[in-house]
DNA sequence: CCTTCTGCGTACCGTACGGTACGGTTCTGC
DNA sequence: GCAGAACCGTACCGTACGGTACGCAGAAGG
């Protein structure tokens, strides 16, 4: 995705390298493993090299989110003619998409590591996660949703708002839960389709059946 | 784990005011602010004093947040009979307390700084924070729906899938934005009436008006 | 008045970090 | 083949942390 071109200094093999080797020592050992000395011992390089690439420390870290990023790619089909049924489908692979990235160890780590640096005053990394991470995903959601109500299959005023919705239903206080060292769900597919199903209850136009969301007995 | 009165030590009034300060210095400058040395300084009194109180800095974490969740205690008026209307003012003040308590100052240091420990194997602050801090609203929710459900005034199989469903409606993705460093909300109530009123609509055994969720016009 | 205990303030220790400097080695362009 | 750049490995520096030790002041109690 060339998009937004800008800001993406796009970083030669060898510092990706680099990067990828600092992502795994970040993911093994949390941020007190994210040492310089550390890294260049991982990663085969000097020191000094990491300074004259990155900066400092700070820049380190947000060229480990830009280098994340720019790994996860969403494809972007908007052809197809929607039916009701290819509708959900679609908003059921973006929900285990999701929750897949989201339990993801790197994207957990990442948001450990910005978390842990922000205060109240705002945090740069946490910017910069928002914008990098989130930007994709909140796009393909919204895409979605937006051509499912042109398409006479969703009705809402504030499609930012809808958004939120099913983002809440999907995710719930899941991913806080991970970040605090919780596992995961046992089944991503069940939690996507209940939080689809309630979705669609809520702002499709077309009658649901309530069975998936776990009001009639029998599961 | 056995009775919750048990494992909760009851510092000494010294011994809260210290916390008190740990806390503050926590809130203003995040982890790296909160240094044996500066709270000493701070609290005037004496890093030995601080080791004999607290064993070491992880015991002194441990205290914050025992402190802090002690001073967090939440009413269970369980008496009265329920009506629809009733259930959807305490459902809203529920909504309204929860998104209160998640942007607290001192939730969001806390919550940074077990998220900022915490690995992928998992986290002992973490799971000390979701305890305490997390228990008492956990059984007030759970409390109110199950009453909503023996009143017949709620509907579902599940109740822990059905409370998950009306925090993610809560709060969506906004404590992990508040987390990173995001502005909250600027109207948490108008935030509270949405996800109720959606929660019903899911949930509720009698036919709710769709205008509060955003799908007809006019707001 | 004396003793004992608690706790404050300070000095101290070992360690480990972020960041810099330098000598030696490989790679690149001409 | 050579000059220069890029880079590696290591040593080094200042700092600041967690944790410990010690001296001294009050308060409690007899």
């Amino acid at each position: 995705m060339r998009a937004d071109a800008t800001d993406m200094p796009e970083f030669s093999p060898r510092q990706n390298a680099v990067l990828e080797q600092a992502l795994r020592l970040l993911v093994e050992g949390g941020e007190k493993a994210l040492t310089t000395s550390g890294l260049a011992r991982a990663a085969n390089c000097s020191k000094e090299s990491l300074y004259k690439w990155f900066g400092d420390r700070e820049g380190l870290l947000a060229a480990m989110i830009a280098h994340q990023a720019s790994k996860v790619r969403t494809f972007e089909r908007s052809g197809e003619r929607l039916t009701a049924d290819l509708l959900r489908d679609h908003l059921e692979l973006f929900a285990r998409d999701l929750l897949e990235v989201l339990a993801g160890d790197v994207s957990l780590a990442l948001n450990r590591l910005a978390i842990g640096q922000a205060t109240r005053e705002g945090s740069k990394l946490g910017k910069l996660l928002l914008e990098h991470g989130r930007r994709q995903i909140d796009r393909r959601a919204m895409a979605l949703i937006d051509q499912g109500k042109r398409a006479g299959l969703l009705r809402f005023d504030n499609a930012d708002a809808a958004y939120h919705t099913l983002y809440g239903l999907i995710v719930s206080d899941l991913h806080v839960r991970m970040l605090l060292g919780e596992p995961g769900l046992k089944d991503n597919a069940r939690q996507a389709e209940r939080a689809v199903a309630a979705f669609l209850m809520l702002h499709g136009t077309q009658k649901q059946s309530a069975d998936a969301l776990g009001v009639s007995a029998g599961r």
